[in-house]
DNA sequence: ATATGTGCAAATCTTTTGCAAATTC
DNA sequence: GAATTTGCAAAAGATTTGCACATAT
């Protein structure tokens, strides 16, 4: 019995193609909801985040933008994830680091979910599982923390890597 | 009703008395007991690391290891590190990043705990629970994933935090 | 004796910042 | 027009690496 959500993944670092974003409102919506200033890099940087189907990060993003706008500079894009990271609307992953330092990012959706990285393939899996909205009450109720982000990233050897062994 | 583990913390960044590391081998002995080279620099980090009462950041590390040997290198911190994170005996943390990009690292334990960072006052409490265990069953039953490492580290602010507002 | 680990210094990679010019409301 | 944001270049912070020397088994 399979309580909980698997998105399927295509076995690449940092791929995996997942049901969209399913929160109420997109990033654009909450920005202006939130009266946070929208400007030509914004709009274009969260519309690549919102739409893209792999966890970008920084830099990836950049490369991203740059092909509709070739001034935009890198500053500007960790500007922005900051702004955004600050204000809820996007998560911070590092995807247990598999390869190097870097952080990749994604629109916050209304249920967290959890990354499973194959330190063999580098494969990404989204999982999402009542228990773990479960879980983050309790630690809430326990701990007396408004929790605010809760991340779960985990690692180790996906089963097709498992059985090619 | 609490059937959780919560431990005391000091409400200092990277701070918490924890209970100590509740691993049937000490980190030496597992090295010991896999065959990994022991050294004088190698004996006094993991020392330190399965000794302090703090998350430890690679330069912490060194600093408290200089203590002890002043030519100590925090490449050989880094190096040691590494190694021993790869062998899976020790976790590294990101504490949600509340003071620059730096990571921390702890004796692994046989439990998993997970850690909650405040926003506000930088406090860590280190928290336990079974139904942590169990979701990590789950994930790995239903992913197929050999699970080698789970970090779930949530942020907020904590109760003295909120009420203080 | 040989393989492995270390210190040192330089390099790399990611992220941040100061400032003048451009943009948004 | 005032406040905010951007691009650029430089800085900062964390981590890694090449290499000659030292150490462990």
């Amino acid at each position: 019995m399979q309580s909980g959500a698997l998105l399927a993944n295509d076995s690449q670092l940092g791929r995996s193609t997942t049901e969209m974003a399913i929160s109420r409102l997109s990033l654009m919506e909450e920005m202006t909801a939130r009266g946070i200033r929208i400007t030509k890099q914004r709009r274009l940087l969260v519309g690549i985040i919102q739409d893209s189907p792999r966890h970008l990060d920084a830099f990836s993003l950049l490369k991203v933008a740059k092909l509709s706008d070739s001034n935009i500079n890198l500053a500007t894009v960790y500007r922005t994830l900051a702004l955004l990271k600050g204000r809820g609307l996007i998560d911070e992953l590092d995807l247990l680091h598999l390869e190097g330092e870097k952080h990749y990012y994604e629109a916050k959706t209304s249920s967290d979910h959890c990354h499973i990285a194959c330190f063999n393939c580098g494969a990404i899996l989204e999982y999402s599982n009542p228990l773990f909205e479960r879980l983050k009450k309790k630690i809430a109720s326990d701990s007396g923390f408004l929790i605010r982000v809760a991340r779960l990233e985990l690692g180790g050897v996906c089963s097709r890597c498992a059985s090619a062994r």
